[in-house]
DNA sequence: CATATTTCTTGATATAGATCAACGTTTCAA
DNA sequence: TTGAAACGTTGATCTATATCAAGAAATATG
């Protein structure tokens, strides 16, 4: 486990682990993997885990009822991955949590993710704070939504958007920005 | 103050303030009083404040480039309002926090707020499990956003809409659906 | 490597909901 | 209380983007 220290170290950053207690802390993940088109979490399940990212991209979204996925975001490298809601309330999930590539992440149960607050009463700010800006994220993505219409929310995505995430297929990144796959490639087409 | 514990006890909740404390809580405290139509916060301006409503109505919105107006989210009795993202982080905000009513409002500053966490540790709890909700309401309002129809968010809106927001001019509420105030009165007339 | 499957592109058409316009109704301020 | 302003309704259009269809490109699989 010693060999992923740096990666949950970044990932809980600005959060210190002291010297003291990084050797416990590791001993509370285990690797896992999943090939592509498998699933971590399954709507109707509970997600029982909290994730972090070592290699490969996952996707979450919600199937309408009729058929559609319709993708809520993205997880990848050195990011926390897993159905939160369903996690921390342990009741079932409206989402699924897939691989889209080849993908390895260390993990750790309810029980012990409980239990670091209870160890470690400093995780409550380190809580607070993802938590804070997990909100962010989400208030930002609103107004893009509601603000922005299909080329602007395709510029400003792919300005922004890291390497990583336009290896998965194109159908992907169109429902997270809220348009069809055809919409998507006709933008692309504008810009050359 | 001492009028207001029961309010700002429920808001609270779950956290228990001992009651050796409380006094000393309420201390962090003030009551302001806006009038309808009248600014809390605008956009360009950093939130000073974090408030907790007593009274009144509240809407937070952005203007788009062509001026409209696009409702976030509503504030009212005995729940928490402000300019969160501006108030935590200091910095300029994109929002608009309208009285829609006549208000009042308790409210504490930056620093106040800072040093909760600093003299109460357990507000670290408290303000983990806040930001949580918070984020799944919001989870949960993209995704009606991004899945639902305009009738089917008229629906969905009308029958969860506590009586208080019923108070406020309808376009608000077409706008926090994300639809124009014909859109929303043609949603209305379908109904009978 | 070959071919089956999935994904991407492009054009033609359909449609939910926006926009525009005009009028009735409520609210507000003097 | 009254006129002016804001808000709500209704109908006629318009438009961004979805949907449908069909072929091309890429990717997976035996």
């Amino acid at each position: 486990m010693k060999e992923h220290y740096e990666v949950i170290k970044n990932a809980f950053r600005p959060l210190e682990i002291g010297e003291d207690r990084h050797l416990e802390f590791l001993e509370f993940w285990e690797v896992v993997e999943y090939s592509k088109g498998s699933f971590l979490t399954e709507s109707g399940q509970v997600e029982h885990y909290f994730y972090v990212v070592l290699e490969g991209v996952q996707a979450v979204y919600i199937l309408t009822p009729n058929g559609d996925k319709k993708v809520i975001g993205f997880s990848f490298d050195g990011r926390f991955s897993g159905i939160y809601d369903s996690f921390l309330k342990a009741s079932g999930s409206h989402y699924f949590l897939e691989a889209l590539t080849d993908s390895k992440l260390l993990r750790m149960n309810k029980a012990q993710y409980d239990s670091l607050f209870e160890l470690y009463p400093e995780f409550n700010e380190w809580g607070r704070v993802v938590h804070q800006e997990l909100l962010i994220g989400r208030v930002q993505r609103e107004v893009e939504l509601i603000t922005m219409d299909a080329k602007e929310r395709f510029d400003v995505f792919m300005k922004r958007c890291p390497e990583k995430l336009l290896t998965v297929p194109q159908k992907y990144l169109a429902s997270y920005l809220n348009m069809t796959p055809e919409t998507f490639s006709r933008m692309r087409k504008r810009i050359s």
